[in-house]
DNA sequence: ATACAAAATGTAATCGATAACACTAAATAG
DNA sequence: CTATTTAGTGTTATCGATTACATTTTGTAT
């Protein structure tokens, strides 16, 4: 008794079929109510758990799905993964996670594992640019499982996305540093190779246009999203001739580099000096002198993305490209002026 | 062509049987060069891969491993459940999640789920206190399915644990904060009916009673973990007669809290006021007063967790409570004097 | 009581991979 | 040149649940 109950057991025991069985526990029509009430007892009787495994063999569909990361330990990402596990969970989807590192192999490696596990479907935030190399992806799309792409999308036809509109949330951050007074803004930048890192670029490119202010090219600088690149960048831009007098950092932990190196330099902040972060992490609302930041509601974001996924296996739609809004959080790093 | 390949596809293709295809695959002796090489490469060619379902069902084990956790988008958690990925991907194993909410009958519901998807072992940081209904909890050992807790654990017979020792961080901090000149310590404690809880409030006790300090009940203070109840928690403390000098909070969120009540104040910190967090939560370290905490060493307790769920399955042993040491992190929150 | 419809149950195939056992062919021993 | 080993394949049952189809039982009408 290592307590594996089957549906075999139970119908030796009340002495009639497994089909029998099958179609009581299942409420199918063609069955007695005495047996099915039989069987359910006897079933309760000896702690029977249908097996998951064999149901998913035959029918096909395993009702887990896979979520693809870089990393889960940052609050974007584990909120987005909790927003897709809340829209899934109730729909009796479980949900299996596998980060990559950054590593485009991984990633490769990560969408293979997971189609070889039978996924209904696969929501991911792509580390890498597969270049030419789509092959990993188009077996997704082949073999006809959803494939939803969340934050960092690449844009493919038969793929579903769920984004924020990170044109928007650039431009809205530029202007609103402009409106602070701030015309010399040096840019903090992602892998611009990424859709969402190039559109944020654009955004911030067009507002400075509009608003008749030249892009200086020594003010953008390529970082990687952690505290020290912000600090490195910041001294960097603090040697030019001409330094700036604001950053919109795409990463938060960037800006929060460049808030302590800036701080220690003497340099006052907002009032000789704004700073902008990007993905409203905890931190930047804890700290003594918040950080403004840009919120991108991963929980919103992944319950989204449920929704997709969702709609797609019920064949509701083939395909949806989702942008959100992105909310701009205005907090003490970038006020000089209360409106 | 939807792209499902069975070694039957393979097998009709070579005018063989899917036994020997199988057995080429596996690199089974009892197969001659010519057909594996053939086999393999019509495999490759046909875009084959194993399902892992049919293998899973077949064997008993699905290579999924559960994880319960309260909720995956804090630090903590969330570094956790990738010390546990890193710690089984080289195995081939992949990582359910599950979410509880601090919920109890999810936490039943989500050990149901993963016992039907035939999990091979189950990790899990409890968030109720299953009085006397260990039930699902027996299921599971009955099943002889590993069961790891992390963190907040039960003792139970076979079923192992990976904690870091509660009791000495709780002692440690208190002592240092006895050291800092701090006779007189709050203490912001978690339910106490769990374990954890518990251990952490006796090292407080302890400390004390060593330093012939006396227990003041007015200092004690059950709080749940976030900023506003730790703020509140001060507001209590500030009314009393005699307030204390000092508070060691077993939530870094409420001690924040409690770092803004005290600054609004107008209360100096160290000087005339420590505060020691626990959980080493990312923005401790990078507030401007940086708040002493413990580090948990969660990714380490989930690589540990792993490698004792790798041990129970290989039969090296049964069953392993291992305790990792905590680390104190002393920062400015807590330093009066400097050694 | 007979015929026939309806309800309830049984039989067997299926999902895909594996493995114990059976068998064929070639290889070696005598 | 026959006997026996052995390398290489084939046959078939298995894991657990479901379901189309077949069969039995029950109920109803005449």
């Amino acid at each position: 008794m290592s307590g594996k109950t089957t549906i075999y057991d139970i119908a030796k025991a009340l002495n009639i079929t497994a089909a029998t069985v099958s179609r009581a526990l299942n409420d199918n029509p063609k069955i007695s109510q005495s047996t099915r009430k039989l069987v359910l007892e006897t079933a309760n009787k000896m702690n029977y758990k249908q097996n998951k495994l064999a149901l998913a063999l035959r029918s096909g569909k395993s009702n887990n799905v896979g979520v693809i990361v870089p990393r889960i330990n940052t609050n974007f990402f584990a909120s987005v993964i909790r927003g897709i596990e809340e829209g899934l969970h109730p729909e009796g989807y479980q949900v299996i996670i596998c980060q990559t590192h950054e590593d485009e192999d991984r990633e490769v490696e990560n969408v293979n594992t997971l189609l070889n596990a039978q996924v209904d479907g696969i929501f991911m935030s792509i580390s890498n640019l597969p270049k030419e190399n789509n092959h990993y992806i188009e077996r997704v799309i082949q073999k006809n499982i959803p494939l939803i792409f969340f934050d960092r999308k690449k844009e493919m036809k038969n793929v579903s996305s769920v984004t924020i509109d990170d044109y928007l949330a650039s431009y809205q951050t530029t202007q609103h540093l402009i409106e602070q007074g701030c015309e010399k803004i040096a840019y903090f930048s992602g892998d611009r190779s990424l859709e969402i890192y190039e559109d944020r670029y654009r955004g911030y490119e067009q507002a400075l246009l509009d608003n008749n202010i030249p892009i200086n090219e020594d003010y953008i600088i390529s970082i990687k999203s952690n505290v020290v690149e912000g600090r490195d960048a910041v001294e960097k831009l603090l040697t030019l001739e001409n330094p700036p007098n604001a950053i919109f950092s795409t990463s938060d932990f960037a800006a929060l580099g460049a808030i302590q190196k800036l701080k220690e330099r003497g340099i006052k902040i907002p009032e000789d000096f704004c700073v902008f972060g990007f993905g409203n992490e905890p931190f930047t609302k804890f700290m003594e002198l918040s950080i403004s930041t840009i919120d991108q509601s991963p929980l919103e974001m992944g319950k989204m993305a449920a929704q997709v996924f969702l709609d797609k296996i019920n064949n509701k739609k083939s395909e949806s490209k989702v942008v959100l809004l992105p909310k701009l959080l205005i907090r003490q790093s970038s006020t000089r002026i209360i409106t």
